[in-house]
RNA sequence: GCUGAUGUAGCUCAGUCGGUUAGAGCACGGAACUCAUAAUUCCGGGGUCGGUGGUUCAAGUCCACCCAUCAGCACCA
């Protein structure tokens, strides 16, 4: 029976492009995790946005002139563009300043407040007279009471690293435009997390054997160390209303809002479907599995502070049956940092290589072969241009791509452009040898990409593919066809099947070769659905997303029949090797940016 | 500073419950082959498993301390 994986990933911040420690982390794992699921014949629905709201927004906006709206749009669009290009297949990727979202994000805040999760405090906050606002910590500066830094920020002293709250600053002023802030009264709602406590530790407690070591380790910690109350509202007018009389100039605070984007998300991608209750297929059927793709800093929003916003809305939304429960999440495969050149990535530093720019470059399926080998899943990796051309040159063009190259053109040339017969002597003990342990593949490398364990499933098709190597040069056609042309042509025929399998085992991670490859071999049709933008209209706005259609796909995830005699179509290298000289190329572009 | 993770071959990384002589790919040296993008295949060299101490018949694996790197430490999300 076909299981319901829902596959969430981190919500972007509309604030600047995507780069590769983005994709490598957060939004390529998930991509090839939902493309297996999908093969697989799995429900799978993927979804995610742009986070379009939060202080860092506003101060973008006001420094450029323009709304927060147009500033965040425009990421955003840049994002579609991205997703497209390098195959991220969102079933939905909408963004967090939609209608939908208002609303659910309102109704949750309601639930908590009704069940009791929510209170009140009153405190001291710096308020800029000139902004007109209140100021984030980290947007006022003054003199380190500690080490006499006059630049440190409101919450820390970047010259003694000492944690600061605001008011310890001497001389505080707003970091936007240098005035003097002045302390004012102002209340806020906060999450109770102390009060949830119990319940968190008790989710964390059982069956978390297959979460990450890094990751499970981390959030208990976490909880045993003690849990706050966190504020869940801002004095900013960027953002969601609170949804209670009185309170006209507050707004939801960021993060408690933007973990609720899967929820909102999903109900949004059911209701563009015209299904608006299938939603409730990953939410609340107890047998379906959601997975959240993050990086590791963003751990303890989605195994804490996530399963305590949905525990505290009482397990249950839009949904009359009290013997159903919203799911928590089943898994969240959080990935480490991805570094490049040695250094870790940084956009203030403009150390990093833009997705934008890269893709601009270079095609797809290398990019996402070369992020999945250096995948930062048990630790801190390195990208370096070097390590990219070279893995390209000697990996995956020279084992994959000149395998499919090597038998294509060997077939299209010597047997008339068709998939050859098997010849009268059948199979032999060789033949059945590779067909078999390709074929075993279906299962070794569907259970790695099932428990997330990308880089290991990757090694194991390409070890097959060594083995297929292994096995024609043991069968060497090209002599076979001078003494004994048939033998020859089973040969091709059995290499030819091999290749075909491996085009399903290679294809959630090299989606658009794969496609290619489909075609060569003389079939029709997509191996994957079809990624599009739409514009949907709500009340008031309208938003662009991207979409996935799966319906005409028709890749399987299970051993392929290549019909003997099946015309193919005329081959050309799935790869381009790439000429060493470019790594200092690419060096000297980032060392000028 | 506190908490957690990571440290294994020239490079990138696997190593399950403690168990034979520590593994893979790439790079490197030699050979075979020539269908293929000089790709492929076979053979080979290469490691004090960050350090010190401990537990054990047995430690890359468990424990303690130390060193290095990274993350979190609650108003960035």
């Amino acid at each position: 029976m076909p299981e319901n994986i829902l596959v969430c990933t981190a919500w972007p911040y509309a604030n600047g492009d995507l780069h590769i420690g983005h994709l490598a982390g957060a939004y390529l794992p998930p991509d090839i995790f939902a493309r297996y699921h999908r093969l697989k014949g799995n429900n799978v629905l993927m979804v995610s946005g742009s986070d379009s709201h939060g202080t860092p927004i506003t101060i973008r906006a006001d420094a450029e002139g323009i709304s927060p709206r147009e500033l965040f749009e425009r990421y955003h669009l840049r994002f579609l563009e991205t997703f497209q290009q390098i195959g991220v297949s969102y079933d939905l990727f909408t963004h967090t300043d939609t209608e939908n979202h208002y609303r659910v994000a309102q109704d949750i805040f309601t639930a908590c407040l009704n069940n009791g999760y929510l209170y009140r405090k009153t405190e001291q906050q710096f308020f800029s007279e000139t902004e007109g606002r209140f100021l984030p910590d980290r947007y006022i500066e003054g003199t380190c009471p500690h080490c006499g830094y006059d630049g440190a920020r409101g919450d820390q002293c970047d010259n003694c690293k000492k944690l600061l709250e605001p008011t310890d600053l001497i001389n505080p002023r707003s970091k936007t435009d240098g005035s003097t802030p002045v302390l004012r009264e102002t209340e806020h709602f906060y999450l109770d997390l102390p009060k949830l406590s119990d319940q968190i530790l008790a989710y964390l407690s059982e069956n978390k054997e297959h979460w990450r070591p890094q990751v499970i380790n981390f959030s208990l910690q976490y909880v045993k160390d003690g849990l706050k109350g966190r504020p869940i509202t801002r004095d900013i007018d960027w953002g969601i209303p609170i949804p209670l009389e009185g309170y006209p100039e507050k707004r939801l605070y960021v993060w408690f809002e933007a973990v609720i984007g899967y929820f909102s998300a999903s109900i949004e991608w059911a209701r563009n479907q015209g299904r608006p209750e299938q939603w409730k297929d990953w939410w609340y059927d107890p047998a379906a599995k959601t997975y959240y793709f993050i990086g590791k800093d963003n751990i303890p929003f989605h195994t804490v502070i996530w399963p305590a916003e949905l525990i505290a809305t009482g397990r249950r939304l839009y949904e009359d049956d009290p013997a159903k429960q919203l799911n928590l999440p089943y898994d969240v495969p959080a990935n480490e940092y991805l570094n490049m050149e040695g250094k870790k990535l940084s956009t203030s530093r403009n150390w990093a290589i833009w997705a934008p720019d890269l893709l601009e470059r270079y095609d797809p399926d290398p990019i996402r072969f070369y992020l999945t080998v250096i995948a930062p899943e048990t630790r801190d990796t390195d990208f370096t241009f070097e390590d990219f051309i070279r893995r390209n040159n000697d990996e995956l063009v020279a084992a994959w791509g000149n395998l499919v190259n090597r038998v294509l053109g060997f077939a299209y040339k010597r047997f008339d452009g068709k998939v050859p017969p098997i010849g009268p002597a059948g199979l032999d003990e060789a033949d059945r040898q590779i067909l078999a342990e390709v074929e075993a593949g279906f299962e070794t490398v569907g259970d790695l990409l099932a428990a997330v364990r990308l880089k290991a499933a990757l090694e194991e098709v390409m070890r097959l593919t060594r083995a297929a190597n292994v096995y024609l040069d043991g069968k060497a056609p090209w002599h076979q066809i001078k003494e004994d042309p048939a033998a020859a042509g089973t040969s091709i025929y059995v290499a030819l099947r091999v290749i075909d399998n491996l085009k399903i085992l290679f294809a959630p991670f090299l989606p658009f070769t794969c496609q290619k490859l489909h075609e060569y071999l003389g079939y029709d049709g997509q191996l994957f659905g079809r990624q599009y933008t739409q514009t949907f209209t709500e009340t008031e706005r309208t938003h662009v997303a991207l979409c996935y259609d799966h319906s005409q796909a028709v890749g399987r995830w299970e051993p392929g029949r290549l019909p003997e005699g099946q015309p193919l179509r005329k081959p050309a290298p799935l790869f381009k090797k790439l000429e060493p000289e470019l790594a200092e190329q690419e060096i000297a572009r980032l060392l000028e940016a």
